[in-house]
RNA sequence: GGAGGCAUAGCUCAGUUGGUUAGAGUACAUGCUUGACAUGCAUGGGGUCGAUGGUUCGAAUCCAUCUGUCUCCACCA
């Protein structure tokens, strides 16, 4: 046993939170040993980027892991939650550029070695922010195992994955259209344009035959791409223009000459049915322009700007050559109208400039070969999404999948490890640095792109725990079994991380995704920097503590969707803490045992074995809840049973024996109160970790830490069921008392003599008459069966209340109002003849009986008998008021 | 254009394979310095479970259609 302490009387969690988890850190609790004969449990956390400061989202997200490694800690699993973070390659590069501006500085300027060395200096002095914020919020990982996306146990994983799978053909180079953001001067996958609409316009023009026949005209939201027009094609099947398939046009402005093509991708019936082709600048144009053998003209700069070819234009940037061409079009007769028209654009999800699609040299990953047993992993139920309906998401974007372009135009990242032979151009893919051309013996050039962020987060299950190496934690941990995110990284991240692990480990990363979605303010809205109502978790821990933070966040929501911030939500969280920590305080104070034990059966007390009864079940229901990841539901069965029959039914139920130290049953109380108080910390443990081990150390506890205790389990030691439900008549009547008297005025300080008719003395006795004095306001409890011509009471002066199991009669006739009294009884009758009625009717359908599990219809049988008894007690009472 | 979520008390949300008199928190009303807690205790009012139809002995729950709302994916010049 260890010595404990007593609480301070106010819940001040600031005071207690940090040297809690110091201690954590101290005693290595995090830490897993391995150990082969047990099962082990391992999640690895979605890894936040270095530019990022710790907001609801990733609250919300490592809360529901901290809970979920908890519970399987102390329920015996060998576990281990990998923490890291992710070098985040162009939220970071834009920083460090931005940083650099201040300075007057631009990354050509100083160079790449130079441009590195800043951005380390970067990592390391606001790298390790987030990494102290998740601590505040409790996270139990492992941080002797941190990784980071650029570490080099990654960076060789990354590497490795590179050169095999282009040894495998899978990856390849190549001159593409592929998405390019003129600001952050790089490509972008297809997964990082958002598409939002705009307003904009439809410029209808026309372009000259050569041959002098007149005018082709067509529409085009993007007028300055003409520039570099190869084509104008139209659908072979319309019947309007295929005469002039093969002719040639003349293009304004610009005067080159470009033929009429037909194909399939023009659709005959928007717009004119006629479409210029611009290769360079669309990626529908350029498919078209390859079928069609077209030659693609590029007419922009890396930051969209027209080039020198166009003198008149050369150096406007894409939105001022708009302006410039559709006026020269205009004064020289090839515009024929403007109309207005909102159309989706894509832009950069970073900066949101307007994505400018680019032909250039980039690297892709083959996707077909790799999507197909990442389909058949889910489909077939070896990775499951909880809720299930997140794989609908998963097979649409991974049937539909196209090659994936992992080249960015960034310096801080995973070079590509690519070399060339400036003399010669052969290309060497080696982990070598200094790679020699294997024909002219000549140094190489390095690719200068970096990889994707995404590719080496793809690998992130395995490279975290040693791969390519053969490590024990590999062996042991892998594969990892929940992996918990927000639905709006299941296409980046989710997916290529199975695909990944499928191919480079030859299994699946994780067996579970437990996908939960966004945390938006209290009006609904997704919380954002330019709206500004982001709600900063750093600040709510400050004012309420991080076990209310968590309680907030996991309390009432289920997986999947969104929810809901506000102060009500947060104050509701802290009362739940305070509450616990009051009754703590309570049970502490009355305990004078310095161990606890679980007295035998026999000596219980009804109230005993029915908070046994109730604790027992509750042990159950949360276990299952936990285990099918509803995490929400298993809080909200917590609050009930702590709040409303811990506190509010058995404490109060106890105080007659634990106020008397005298009574021989004190010290049997003192026992079960610790101990189910014990339990339910225990319970609540993963949920709201510092406050419930603030509170085991003060008591009487076998453990050095409750977070390396066991986590309750159903006993059947201490089911009582059948005798638990006595107790449930108790609160029956005590209730319909209180009811009683307070619907008609009577203060609480006006005791009164409580009559109990009953037959059931099992259940109304010496034992439970103590229950009524202090519950029901009771100044002295009779029992008998029926008090018909009892001189000690004239029964149609009292005030009756009336259960299944007694009536009660409390003399009160000086505030009975006799006409209000029938009032209330008759109502009464007529809704229980009603719901008898109801039952009677069900109970004679033959459908019903003959259709209807046995134990639906022996419970229909029983409320029916329950209603029939409740309706007799009503009928005598208003028998008794004529 | 394709797919999906949500719609339950004034508000925020639970409701687990169809079987409750439909629940909680909060707000509201009334009463209470009940020796752990007013961040509390007790009691109460408040819902034809978005609409219509269907399946069933039985639907908030399953199916179909519709309405409103949010999201994801694709992107037509």
């Amino acid at each position: 046993m260890n010595q404990n302490h007593e609480l301070p009387k106010t819940y001040s969690p600031g005071e207690f939170e940090d040297r809690i988890y110091k201690n954590w850190c101290d005693k290595n609790y995090f830490t897993p040993t391995i150990d082969k004969s047990k099962p082990h449990y391992s999640i690895v956390i979605p890894p936040p980027n270095i530019t990022g400061q710790l907001h609801m989202g990733h609250a919300l997200d490592n809360t529901l892991q901290d809970i979920l490694i908890r519970y399987k800690r102390m329920s015996g699993f060998c576990t281990l939650w990998l923490p890291g973070t992710d070098h985040a390659s162009i939220a970071t590069e834009a920083k460090i550029v931005a940083a650099m501006r201040e300075e007057g500085l631009t990354k050509e300027e100083i160079g790449r070695e130079k441009f590195l060395e800043r951005a380390w200096d970067w990592k390391e002095k606001y790298g390790g922010r987030i990494v102290s914020q998740l601590k505040k919020l409790g996270s139990s990982c492992d941080w002797s195992r941190e990784r980071f996306t650029l570490d080099e146990g990654c960076s060789r994983a990354v590497k490795d994955v590179f050169i095999r799978l282009y040894e495998k053909g899978l990856i390849y180079r190549g001159e593409r259209i592929i998405n390019w953001c003129p600001h952050c001067l790089t490509s972008i996958s297809d997964a990082e344009v958002e598409y939002e609409d705009q307003a904009g316009f439809f410029w209808h023009i026309k372009y000259p035959f050569t041959d002098g026949s007149g005018y082709l005209e067509f529409a085009t939201t993007r007028p300055e791409t003409m520039l570099g027009d190869t084509a104008v094609a139209v659908n072979p099947n319309d019947e309007r223009y295929k005469d002039i398939v093969g002719k040639t046009l003349r293009i304004p402005l610009v005067g080159r000459e470009i033929p009429v093509i037909a194909d399939e991708y023009v659709e005959t019936d928007f717009g004119t049915g006629v479409v210029k082709i611009t290769p360079a600048h669309d990626p529908n144009d350029f498919e078209v322009g390859r079928r069609h053998d077209l030659p693609i003209i590029n007419v922009m700069t890396p930051d969209a700007k027209i080039v020198d070819d166009y003198p008149k234009y050369a150096g406007m940037d894409r939105y001022e050559a708009r302006k410039a061409i559709v006026e020269d079009l205009r004064e020289q007769g090839y515009l024929i109208k403007v109309e207005n028209y909102t159309h989706n654009v894509g832009t950069c999800y970073r900066c949101s400039t307007t994505v400018e699609p680019r032909v250039s040299m980039q690297w892709f990953v083959k996707m077909k070969p790799l999507a197909e047993p990442a389909i058949k992993a889910v489909r077939e139920g070896d990775i499951k999404f909880v809720p299930e309906r997140f794989d609908k998401n998963y097979f649409h974007w991974m049937e539909n999948i196209r090659d994936w372009c992992i080249s960015r135009q960034l310096w801080w990242g995973h070079r590509i490890p690519a070399f060339y032979c400036d003399d010669c151009g052969e290309m060497v893919i080696t982990k070598d640095e200094s790679a020699v051309c294997p024909k002219c013996k000549k140094a190489m050039r390095q690719d200068p792109d970096t990889l994707d962020t995404w590719f080496s987060s793809a690998l992130w299950p395995f490279s975290t725990l040693g791969w390519p190496d053969e490590t024990e934690d590999l062996k042991y941990f892998y594969p990892t079994s929940t992996l918990v995110t927000g639905y709006d990284i299941i296409t980046f991240w989710v997916s290529r991380m199975i695909f990944s692990g499928l191919e480079y480990m030859g299994e699946k990363p994780f067996d579970t995704v437990l996908i939960h979605g966004l945390v938006r303010d209290a009006q609904g809205r997704k919380m954002s920097k330019s709206l500004g109502n982001g709600i900063d978790p750093l600040e709510i821990i400050e004012k309420y503590g991080a076990d209310a933070l968590r309680y907030a966040l996991a309390t009432g929501n289920s997986p999947g969707n969104d929810m809901r911030f506000s102060d009500e939500k947060i104050e509701a969280a802290r009362n739940f803490a305070n509450k616990l920590w009051n009754a703590s305080r309570f049970v502490r104070m009355n305990l004078t045992v310095d161990s606890i034990e679980l007295p035998s059966p026999e000596k219980l007390g009804i109230e005993d074995k029915w908070i046994l009864t109730r604790f027992n079940n509750t042990v159950s229901e949360v276990r299952a809840a936990l285990d099918r990841f509803d995490i929400g539901v298993a809080l909200s069965l917590l609050n009930d049973f702590t709040w409303d029959i811990f506190c509010d039914w058995y404490i109060e139920l106890s105080k007659a024996k634990l106020n008397d130290r005298e009574n021989p049953a004190n010290k049997i109380t003192q026992n079960v109160i610790g101990y189910v108080l014990i339990g339910t910390l225990k319970l609540l443990h993963p949920f709201i970790p510092f406050i419930t081990e603030e509170i085991y150390l003060s008591l009487p506890h076998s453990d050095e830490s409750i977070m390396i205790s066991k986590y309750p389990e159903y006993d059947s030691a201490i089911d009582f069921s059948s005798e638990a439900v006595k107790l449930d008549k108790i609160i029956d009547v005590t209730k319909s008392i209180r009811a009683r008297r307070s619907e008609m005025n009577v203060a609480p300080s006006r005791k009164a003599k409580l009559f109990i008719a009953t037959k059931y003395n099992d259940i109304f006795n010496e034992e439970s008459a103590v229950f009524f004095t202090r519950l029901a306001s009771a100044s002295e409890v009779i029992i008998s069966e029926n008090f018909d011509s009892d001189e000690r009471i004239s029964l149609d002066e009292a005030v009756q209340v009336i259960t299944d199991t007694a009536t009660v009669y409390i003399p009160l006739s000086d505030i009975i109002d006799f006409e209000k009294e029938k009032e209330r009884l008759n109502g009464e009758r007529k809704k229980l003849l009603g719901e008898i009625e109801r039952l009677e009717k069900k109970l004679s359908n033959e459908g019903f009986v003959a259709k209807a599990p046995a134990a639906v219809i022996d419970g229909e049988k029983a409320k029916l008998a329950k209603y029939r008894e409740n309706l007799a007690g009503v009928d005598a009472a208003i028998e008794k008021l004529h």
